[in-house]
DNA sequence: TCTATAATTTTGACTAATCAAAATAAATAT
DNA sequence: ATATTTATTTTGATTAGTCAAAATTATAGA
């Protein structure tokens, strides 16, 4: 069994990997997300090694094994639903729920993880829009939704604007709804069947979700 | 900060404490509910009263300091209200909490467990009819007398069921009889021998005196 | 009282995780 | 090509928590 120790090593190093898109981790790196000296992270690489967690490759960094990745993977679910559950049940604030989730996604058991995704209506993204990843471990593709299906304070990028609608088009331009720009969702009231944005310029825009339905987006940072 | 092992101590060392209504804690106790071998205990009771959670007092038993008592309330507190989050929330089985508590209880914040015992109403028992400690680390132990006793027009909360007998559990859960109810006493003809009960939602139940003795209570507000 | 048994403590050893600081290797600049 | 800077590894030490087994003390029995 893996401490949770190991969990955060092979997490972090999952998360680098998957940001930056690189096969290898440098050690200094994996030192500083973790919060360690250059030393510790070292040392902590040829345990993991030993364990079959990851591949080491000395003065060049670390990788994930198949196994490493899978643990990983699963600490990313877990750091995601219960993310989730604080902001969606218990209404805690945005800014300070990764703090907590890090904590408890060691302590809560596979059952009691599957039952919260239970509760939760099996979320597909968490509240900063990240996927969250499936049970067998697997991360939604990255391919762009409807806006509608967005929560609350997710930052999304438009990929396209799904309308033949001259009228829709026209709005939208004016609107600075076009691809390649950058939103936050800052209001999403569901029985109104509203949904409210802002730009990255700050400003605000109102759409139904009828139109929300019609922008394609991609989950941002 | 304590560790979660120094928190599984005080617990452990308090909830003994409680039941057995000692003052002081054989070690060897302590080693048996703690899973570990005897001399594990009184190397851990040391450093334990080193940082000031325990008196320990050798070859007799160790006890808790203000500090530790303090603390040890305070994870019974995250315990029972994590117990009861898991039963009412996410329907978990009332045989697999303990363990499932056993976990979380170490890596909610209080910031987390504020707004969970929000989100449950703030519960005064646990699933298994245990008081559920204050916030301020108090736990109201006022001591509950049989139903019988007390007057027409009472209003109550049941504390426990005192009786082996399986018709009579069975009767008394399926007439919501169970630890944490709320009752009215609505009607008590001593002649006839008959109590007449109200639940909260209105249900009424009809229950002779020796019955009424078995069901343990504290008045309400 | 004296001995057998039970409880407790001590001792020595081990693992996981960490740091500080010295040593080494690689990358960059001159 | 050499010196300087940066990244990485090694070394030696520390703390928390644990066990096994020996030593000690307390308890109870004859």
């Amino acid at each position: 069994m893996a401490t949770s120790t190991v969990e955060n090593y092979l997490k972090e190093i999952l998360v680098i990997t998957l940001e930056e898109e690189i096969s290898k981790v440098p050690m200094g790196q994996v030192a500083k997300v973790l919060g360690v000296t250059p030393g510790t992270a070292t040392s902590m690489a040829k345990s993991l090694e030993r364990d079959g967690w990851i591949k080491y490759f000395p003065r060049v960094g670390v990788s994930l094994t198949k196994k490493g990745k899978k643990l990983a993977m699963n600490m990313l679910r877990r750091h995601r639903l219960l993310e989730t559950f604080l902001v969606e049940t218990l209404g805690l604030d945005w800014s300070e729920i990764h703090a907590e989730a890090e904590e408890l996604e060691h302590a809560i058991s596979e059952k009691v993880l599957e039952k919260l995704d239970d509760f939760l209506g099996r979320p597909r993204f968490d509240p900063h829009g990240d996927p969250i990843p499936s049970k067998g471990g697997v991360i939604q593709q990255m391919t762009s939704k409807p806006l509608s299906e967005f929560p609350e304070d997710a930052s999304v990028r438009i990929e396209s604007i799904i309308d033949q609608n001259k009228e829709f088009l026209r709005f939208a331009r004016k609107s600075n709804l076009v691809p390649g720009q950058l939103l936050k969702i800052i209001g999403k009231e569901v029985c109104a069947d509203a949904i409210t944005l802002k730009t990255l310029k700050g400003k605000v825009v109102n759409l139904g979700f009828r139109s929300a339905e019609k922008v394609l987006v991609l989950p941002y940072e």
